[in-house]
DNA sequence: TTGTACGCGTTATCAA
DNA sequence: TTGATAACGCGTACAA
């Protein structure tokens, strides 16, 4: 029925543990014998078991990506960023989508540690930053790599922006445009993007000799409807912001909503700026002015150092954002 | 280190096989027996191994979904809904992002199968209707559900709506607001339900007494570019169409941009609605009327369809779409 | 450079 | 209703 090395051994005349050699890349084997044993698994069609692999080796050629990041579009990059760099190792990625706020989430996450003997794990935020889930990998010995994770960045390898470098950017944008009262719609707390990202709007104010209103900063959760209420509350201003500057696409679209609601949404009227986790910037018109995070790269990076030699110092690789002018940001 | 089966039967002062007869939740066992074996488990934590199991048994806990839609909502909602359904069985759900046009599909899913040891594989369109791999994977007598199947849906379960009675019922709504001349913009003729869309909407007109006008339809490929594309053209047309309902949300949020720029997104004016796979509706501005397409729900079935009893009959289980009205369909 | 013997953790078979 | 033992397909350790 199924195909196994042993098939293989027999059919190529070595034994089982030389086909093994030469599935496994290993050295000391013979130019013609590791011809023979290829041509014979190219022939026989052999696929070996990742569940055998599993139980006897000690690699499992799985890794496992914890993301219970509410928005799809974040998912959806993270995942086939992750997915190419594995396909250059023939490695597999085991992708469910979590619930943050699931008691059983740290539960979760040991069950399957334990039961698919992954090789290891991709956190995102939040879950990079939670001590517990953090705790529980150290003590295991899993390997596991962090993105975007907010402190404690010795603990493991990770990839980032400088979020806080970005949000100062965007902000220069705007003050740069004419703009002296801009809007900032803060991201949920229990992300510590969230925080940096607010720090570089402060900073960029403070460099301009601004100083920052609070009445002008309003927290979202990074979702469509906070970033319509937080923008509703600021229009609702006398005098009313001249821009908006959201801390993820999502609630910048919500704002832009807003905007069109109110027929702000042409040029010399407000200006809606926003991150751009994802790709939902394409998809709104006017387009947006974002701060494009690389989502994608930062998950192919992720599985990079996650793949790479075990004994590796702990590396922070960073990656760079880019600031995308397009037309919803008009001069004042 | 690893907490195994051996462990728990010492602790409970049974046999092996016992345990493994309450984690399979076989019968013939003492109702005090399974107390203490529950309770000994629980005491030490102990998560039985998947590898072990598929190398041992004949399931492997595990199912695939083959899903390579462009469309990340669309991707999320359904491993969203397979994760749930699979959730309740202690199945775990193996989702790669893979690529329709790669020529290794075939091979990659015959690898996926083999390696994997999985239980069964969830298709989604438009690899749902590819011969080759419905082919192969009946040849492999692997099982498998197919989302939305266009053709040969005696061959396996599957899940779908009515495509044809949504795209009439959303035409009809149209012609009951005025509308006379009503642009369509069709999907990729890759996907069955393409056709079945343009069926609905052919159908509708006839039952109207209106004729069908071929210079009003327009192919597109279900993503934002080719939908805008496809509204300049129509609104390019002596008279233009007074609405236009595309195939797919993407295809429709183009067309709704186009109608912005060129100042015709108001009441009144050209009406949009489109087809609502995912969640993109919600996003846009004025928001679209639209058919909502359950693909949680369907991919829940799905998985409860490819969990069920394998002597099941081939079902195709139903789902129904909804019509949703919103602002942005206004009387002509 | 190659081969032998054993074990990984679980289920299947068959006997008790 | 339970238990002993042989698989499952592969990697590891060690020998040749």
């Amino acid at each position: 029925m199924r195909v196994t090395i042993k098939d293989v051994s027999r059919a190529s005349g070595v034994s089982i543990k030389t086909v093994s050699r030469v599935l496994n890349k290993e050295r000391y084997v013979g130019t013609e014998t590791r011809a023979r044993v290829e041509a014979a698994v190219a022939a026989l069609n052999f696929r070996p078991s990742m569940a055998a692999r599993s139980l006897a080796g000690k690699r499992s050629f799985q890794i496992a990506l914890i993301c219970d990041n509410p928005s799809p579009y974040y998912v959806y990059e993270m995942q086939s960023g992750i997915r190419d760099r594995c396909a250059l190792d023939g490695v597999r990625m085991i992708a469910q989508p979590y619930d943050r706020n699931s008691p059983t989430l740290l539960d979760d996450i040991e069950n399957l540690v334990e039961a698919t003997h992954v090789d290891g794990l991709i956190l995102t935020p939040p879950v990079s930053d939670y001590p517990a889930v953090l705790d529980l990998l150290a003590k295991r010995g899993v390997r596991f790599v962090r993105v975007s994770p907010g402190s404690a960045a010795e603990l493991a390898p990770s990839t980032f922006i400088d979020n806080e470098a970005a949000a100062a950017a965007m902000t220069a944008h705007l003050l740069g445009l004419g703009h002296r009262r801009i809007g900032f719609i803060a991201g949920h707390p229990s992300y510590a993007t969230s925080g940096q990202r607010m720090q570089g709007y402060a900073k960029a104010l403070g460099k301009a000799g601004i100083p920052l209103d609070p009445v002008l900063v309003r927290e979202g959760s990074y979702d469509f409807a906070s970033g319509a209420a937080a923008a509703e509350d600021l229009l609702a201003l006398d005098p009313p912001p001249t821009a908006i500057f959201a801390s993820s696409d999502d609630m910048a679209a919500g704002a832009l909503t807003v905007a069109h609601r109110r027929g702000l949404s042409v040029p010399g009227q407000l200006s809606v700026a926003g991150f751009d986790d994802t790709a939902l910037a394409g998809f709104v018109w006017p387009p947006l002015t974002t701060i494009r995070q690389p989502t994608r790269v930062m998950a192919y990076q992720a599985a990079d150092l996650l793949l790479g030699p075990a004994d590796a110092p702990v590396e922070r690789r960073e990656v760079a954002f880019e600031l995308v002018v397009r037309e919803s940001t008009g001069r004042v």
